[in-house]
Order: C-alpha cells, then structure tokens, then sequence
DNA sequence: AATAGATACAACCGCAGGCCC
DNA sequence: GGGGCCTGCGGTTGTATCTAT
C-alpha cells in the first residue's frame, strides 16, 4: 500500500518510520560509512532514484547511493525501482484473469513469485506473492481449496504429460511443482504411486484419530497450520521444493513424506506406469480439485470467476513519482505466452464459463477475493444440499460411498468436544466435499459459534441453479481422504489393519517391511491427528541425499 | 466511539547464483 | 579454483487502513 510512501514528504511531514527509522548497513553492506535509512521511501527519494535511472539505467545498485546521495542500499534501490517506480506497472487489483492466471502458474511453479511476474506483464513478484498469501490465508480460513479444481487438474494432467524426470528421484521436473510452496496436494508423484497401489487409497482408512483440535486450531490444511511437519532436515534453502520427493511436501502435509518410506530396504521406489486413467473433463470431475487442501470442503464446478477486470479502478494512491500504467489494456493478458505456458494461455483465452465475469468488486481494495469465496461457499452449501450423483462415473468413487457414516458415529462425540459434529467438522475442516454429509444439514452440525463463517465462492450456473455435484476423481490427492481412506476403512471394520495393509501396498511389502521395522507400525496407537502426526516422530529411513 | 481483527501493501532480510578479478 | 561483489529471489515482518463488534 502506499500510504506510508506517498504522504509523508508531500505534506512536509515524515512518518515516524523515517524520522527515526532503524538505519544501518543491514544487509545491505554497502553503506561505505554512510548510514543507510530504512523504511517507507519519501517522494524525493523516489525522484532521485527515477532520476538516476534514467540517467543511468537500471543496475548497478551500490552505486545509486554513492553517485546520487541516496542514503539507501543498493538493493533497496533496486526493490523500489522494480516494484513501485519503473515504468508500465500496473498498479490496482489484480483483474479476474490475472488471478486466474496467477492460480495457474501457482499451481505449475509453486512459489516462484519471479517466474510468474514474468508472465504477467506490469506486475511484480511482490504483488503476486502478496496476492497469494492473502488468498491462501482467506482460503485456509474457509477450508477452502487452493486451486480450482480445472486449474489443479489440468496442471496435474499436463505434469503427467511432461514430466520426464522421476520425482523420487528428489530432482524436480520442471511441471511437477503443483505442490510447491504452499501445498495442501498430494505430488503427482505420490498419486502415480498411490494409483498405483489401489490399496493405498485405503492407506488411511484407519486414521482414527484426525484431531479435531487439530483441524481447527491449525485451520486445516494449510501449511501453516497443518501440523504434518517432518523432522527438519537442514538442506539448503534453494533446493527446499525439489529436495523432497513430494515438492511442497516439504514440512507440512497432510501425508508421511516419502523419503521417509525410503531407505536401503526398500531401495529406491520406482516410479509406476500411469496407467490410471484420468478424465480430464471437468464436469465429471471430482468436485475437489487435485490443488485441494485438506479441510477443503468445497465443492467446485471449475468456474473461478471471481471479479470482473476491474480496469476502472485505478489504485487511489500511488507511490510518490509513480508512473501509473495508463494503458492497461496494452497488457492483454493474449500477449504471447512461453510455450510451456500454451495450456494457460488457452485457459486464459478460454471465454468465461458464464460468458461474463460477474463481480462484486466495489472497492479498489477487493481484489475478487471476497467474493469468489463467497460464491464458493454458497456453492458449497448448495451442493451439499443436493444428493450427488452416485451412478454417473463407476469408476469413481462417490463422497456418499467414500464416507462411512458409521465412521463419522464413531468420532462423533469426540468431534462433539469441540463444538461440532463430526459430520460438521468433516464437511467443513476435511477435503470430503459434499460427501455424504450432505444428509446433515449444515445449520445444524455447524453452529456459527464453531466454526466461524467465512465468506466464499459461489459457483452456480448461469441461470442460478446449482450445478450437480461432480464425482470425485481419483486423480485427485484428496481422493485418499474422501474417497478409499474411508470406504476402505468401512470395509476393513475400521480397524487397524484397515491402516496396515494399505501401508504396505502403498510401500510395496519390502518397503513395508522396513517401515514396520522403523516403526511405523506404532501409527495406529499413535494416532493420526493432524497436530499429532506419528510421521513426525518416525525415524528418517534414508535421506534424499543418500539415495544413489 | 472505541476496540480488535482482518486486509493489503511495502519493505526488509537472508540466501544463493552469477559474474568478475 | 577461490573470493568478493552484485543481483535476484523468496520468506517474513511491519504498518496503515478497513471492517466488524
């Protein structure tokens, strides 16, 4: 925001951040004895560095300070130049097909916020990365999934067309970060995996224990609070996403780390044909895309629509010497795409599925947000409110038949310490969308003293109606937790066993073996609360670095 | 009206890669 | 090859503003 860059010079005054801003070399170094100030930039510093540039180009940052008496460093040069005063910015809120874009290139980059500037011209990584945290905290707030669930398959399903590299070998593909950063999803990695092993869609069928107090202490789901944390494992820094197997699986996921499953006895995991199929139509595809998190309950017909290009509003406050981009549409978003990008760029292209892009958007402030989770929620609640269609796709695994009911008796009462019913707690704080608590009718598992509501996207047709239910895919990563976690949890008496065979098809039995050895067969008395994950006390069988 | 919480944004920090000597 | 410098990137923090209570 500018207001801590704009006002203060213009009207004489100095925030109390630059009267006595901390000033020091920093991290800067290149104070040369001068000190260096910190802190929200005035309008006659922003006029010096504008004039510097322009007398000599960009870079060479050091020498900002030396040759213009700019008592900032070098790289806080360079960041204002880049985010707030070099030319063709765009300033303002992010327009709908900016967002979807920004959810695209997330969800084939992770948190490359540099990369995804790239491609969205006149904005900064900064933007973008302030964007998505936003986003990810509202969403993480409404259990709602990251992506749309086009987005997260269509990058799911262009990953398994591209990716050449083994995962598991820990080197990242350059389409295989769906789940960096920011990840609630399972790699497709570990799905190639998991499809793979039928039975591991069972693997967590006998997670007895999913922490209620978890789940809403730690919002479900994201990475901040989902406590799925490994044991640290110090790397560097630059190699965090693709170190682990499961990029974005790095600290805090919803499953055990794969690395963790690998060690001498298993040898190194293989990578399974894919020989699943995968239906890419979105219409009959799960109502949870493969970007969901755990705690999504949401249920999504692919339409992200969020708020119309708002290409009125302008920021109301510019930094000081902005240079406003005043042809925002010199910045159609048809501007040519890399290669790789092709799929983005058609989804852009792609006409709205309601032909218009409705918004709400009232505020220079909103940035679409608001609203798309508010349609979202409503969607969700409608669907919920509509029986699924459980014979439309046999080969895919309904909520209603994935979700036991008597499951959700069983931790009924527990679930009840916390204030809600468990069907609540599934249908808000699980990736169990719709699912069969659509028989529960949410006003009443769900107080609003317990879950606070949050606004969320509606997603209906065009003429208002909701749209049906899709079937869950098992392509998706949340297919383990509403789908086979639970049906085969049913079918295997609940029991523990109902944990330990999947395991082992999911490891393959050597590699279960070795698991049992390590340990890993404490899991069932161990519990699989989200906050008390056994994975974070297992013993790392092999590390990534280890592996030949 | 006061307060707390949420939001959006700007800026800083540490780290790593590239380049040059 | 090694060290220093510069640049860029991603994560984090700080803060003004908005909104709800």
């Amino acid at each position: 925001m500018s207001h801590t860059t704009t006002n203060d010079s213009e009207d004489g005054m100095l925030s109390k951040d630059q009267e006595d801003s901390p000033i020091d070399e920093g991290s800067c170094g290149m104070g040369g004895g001068t000190v260096l100030k910190k802190g929200p930039w005035t309008s006659t510093e922003d006029a010096i560095l504008v004039d510097y540039v322009k007398k000599h180009g960009e870079g060479n940052w050091n020498a900002v300070q030396k040759h213009s008496g700019l008592s900032r460093c070098g790289k806080s040069c360079r960041l204002r130049w880049a985010n707030h005063l070099r030319p063709n910015l765009k300033k303002g809120s992010f327009t709908s097909e900016e967002e979807k874009l920004i959810i695209e290139l997330h969800a084939k980059m992770g948190n490359k916020w540099a990369r995804m500037a790239t491609h969205l011209p006149g904005r900064t990584d900064n933007e973008i990365k302030n964007y998505w945290n936003t986003r990810i905290k509202r969403r993480q707030r409404a259990g709602l999934p990251l992506y749309p669930p086009e987005v997260s398959s269509q990058t799911f399903n262009e990953d398994l067309q591209t990716q050449t590299i083994d995962e598991f070998s820990g080197v990242a593909a350059p389409h295989c970060s769906l789940l960096q950063g920011n990840n609630y999803e399972i790699p497709d990695g570990m799905m190639d995996h998991l499809k793979s092993n039928q039975g591991v869609l069972s693997y967590a069928a006998g997670m007895p224990d999913i922490s209620v107090g978890s789940m809403l202490t730690h919002g479900l789901g994201s990475s901040q609070y989902c406590s799925f944390t490994r044991p640290l494992i110090h790397r560097p820094k630059r190699i965090r996403e693709s170190e682990t197997l499961f990029p974005g699986f790095g600290g805090n996921t919803g499953l055990p780390l794969f690395d963790q499953f690998q060690g001498s006895a298993c040898g190194k995991i293989s990578r399974p044909e894919l020989s699943f199929s995968y239906d890419p139509d979105p219409g009959i595809r799960g109502p949870l895309g493969f970007g969901f998190m755990p705690g999504s309950h949401a249920n999504l017909n692919g339409t992200f629509s969020t708020s119309k290009p708002y290409s009125g509003i302008m920021k109301s406050e510019l930094p000081s010497l902005q240079y406003p981009e005043t042809d925002l549409g010199s910045w159609g978003m048809s501007s040519p795409q890399p290669p790789s990008l092709e799929p983005v760029d058609a989804y852009i292209r792609s006409p709205s599925p309601t032909g218009t892009v409705h918004s709400d958007c009232l505020s220079p402030r909103n940035s679409g947000l608001l609203d798309a989770l508010v349609r979202e929620a409503q969607t969700l609640t409608g669907t919920r409110n509509h029986s699924p269609d459980k014979s439309s796709n046999s080969g895919a695994v309904t909520p209603s038949d994935a979700v036991d009911s008597s499951m959700l008796n069983l931790y009924e009462p527990e679930w009840e310490e916390y204030g809600c019913s468990a069907t609540s707690v599934f249908s808000e704080c699980t990736p169990i969308s719709g699912s069969s608590l659509d028989d529960c009718p949410p006003a009443k598992t769900l107080p609003a003293t317990t879950v606070k509501t949050e606004p969320v996207d509606h997603i209906s047709n065009e003429d208002g109606s909701q749209q049906e239910k899709p079937q869950i895919s098992l392509s998706r990563p949340d297919a383990l937790f509403d789908a086979g976690w639970f049906e085969q949890s049913s079918e295997c008496s609940k029991e523990q066993s109902a944990v330990t065979d999947p395991i082992a098809a999911f490891l393959g039995d050597d590699c279960y073996g070795a698991y049992k050895v390590s340990g890993g067969t404490s899991m069932g008395s161990q519990g699989w609360g989200i906050g008390s994950c056994p994975w974070n006390n297992m013993p790392a069988v092999c590390q990534m670095s280890e592996l030949p």
